[in-house]
DNA sequence: ACAAACTGAAACCATATTGATTACAGATAA
DNA sequence: TTATCTGTAATCAATATGGTTTCAGTTTGT
């Protein structure tokens, strides 16, 4: 998959533990990639709500939200992130066999559910859970 | 994620269909991939003994197995399939911040846990199940 | 014994996907 | 009004993925 949804996460993460406003060119420096991939990924974010920008000096971004409240599957949903899916199709719908003519169908719908159980799972973890594991993580260190 | 998985439950069903013992050739066709692909996928399916493979003359692969007990899982572990990854990670495991530094091992968590989820989705489902399958979307139509 | 037809496996090529780079218009604050 | 930001797009480079070719090894029929 993608890796934007782990820019995105990275991005609120630490959005979050800084509270201020934050330059895309800080914000990469810190996920270790380019800026225009962080405000490529960002925009994204603050269409969906999920923070605040600012266009010019002194600008940036800034996280809001309750940090508690603010689920991965919001971030799936502002990214419109899949994280199961194959472009390579099987067989060929226009082949009179049962088999040939079906698999693919199947395996998206197979691929589809997965997504879902995926997205699913994405709800029931926060910004704020993981801002804490990485605290307890430091701990044990 | 790669299509091998498509590959191989779409060689599994066939060869369960068709009863009798199929030529990567063959296979190959009804998949719209080439033989080398096939053999490749297919040769993992006989290590995990999947199926019964023939060399020689009149050689090809069979299913021996009772289609209502070979799951999805199954397939999954003879191929090693992993639905759910990133290469890139964002950070760096050096840098004193802590986001920075934990950040990639957390995502990491993430998608082995939702590739366990997965598995044990595919766990619940057999290669009957989508002969059915296939059976019932032809009747629709 | 030998030829034909198959699998197993590897090397190599073509294409698609993904991330990096560059550039620039538009916004905003000092 | 200038400097510094975001938003966005175009282009380039690296990586991943599937296709092609080749050949050694196996098995069967004659």
């Amino acid at each position: 998959m993608t890796s934007e949804f782990a820019v995105a996460v990275h991005g609120l993460v630490y959005l979050n533990q800084r509270k201020t406003t934050i330059s895309s060119e800080e914000l990469a420096s810190n996920v270790c990639t380019n800026p225009a991939r962080v405000r490529k990924v960002m925009a994204k974010l603050k269409k969906a709500g999920l923070i605040d920008t600012k266009e010019g000096l002194e600008g940036g971004y800034h996280f809001v939200q309750d940090p508690s409240k603010v689920n991965l599957k919001l971030v799936c949903n502002a990214l419109e992130v899949t994280f199961v899916s194959s472009s390579w199709k099987s067989g060929d719908q226009n082949m009179p066999c049962m088999v040939a003519s079906g698999m693919s169908g199947v395996m998206d719908e197979i691929y589809d559910e997965l997504n879902e159980i995926c997205r699913s799972r994405m709800e029931q973890i926060t910004i704020q859970d993981i801002q804490d594991k990485l605290i307890r993580n430091r701990l044990i260190q």
